[in-house]
DNA sequence: GCCAACGTTGGC
DNA sequence: GCCAACGTTGGC
């Protein structure tokens, strides 16, 4: 089982979001190194940290878990959307997703602050500065670290 | 294949 | 709203 953290702005979609839908495809990552975490690392059940970018309070803020394998991400397609990818065809998809279903909301937030200060994080790729990746793996000893805070 | 320009992310 | 960091694009 791996665990993975996966950024999300809550005035987009929010874990109260994601916790009323109950599931979600995470659609619009429009990294290479996201989507190959989703495509080539991922497997359902995986374990995931919500986390709340671009807020008054950045830190993970809940507990998902991975619904699917990833498929492609229908936004590419659709030239109305946001995420339209012009290069991209039905033929040959260049983005994909994954469905993510709501666990839990984690009693507090652990704050970006909070484990940025923690030696036993220092390791983390999203506590390292200028890190904008929204979609990373998370070790098994960083996930029981973090979960230890609650 | 280099690299400047540009766009985006995301903390503050 | 600012700006540092970083990815992508495109001219050469």
């Amino acid at each position: 089982m791996n665990h993975w953290l996966m950024k999300s702005e809550p005035d987009a979609f929010s874990i109260d979001d994601l916790k009323r839908k109950k599931r979600e495809p995470w659609d619009g990552v429009r990294n290479y190194q996201a989507r190959n975490f989703m495509r080539d690392g991922m497997r359902v059940g995986d374990q995931v940290f919500f986390y709340h970018s671009n807020c008054a309070e950045p830190g993970i803020v809940g507990i998902a878990r991975i619904a699917t394998d990833a498929y492609p991400d229908p936004t590419q397609f659709d030239p109305k959307n946001g995420h339209f990818d012009a290069a991209s065809s039905r033929d040959n998809p260049r983005w994909v997703l994954v469905d993510v279903a709501f666990v839990r909301k984690l009693k507090r937030t652990i704050t970006l602050k909070e484990m940025q200060a923690l030696p036993a994080l220092s390791g983390m790729a999203l506590v390292r500065k200028g890190n904008r990746l929204s979609v990373m793996p998370v070790d098994a000893e960083d996930w029981r670290t973090i979960l230890a805070l609650e």
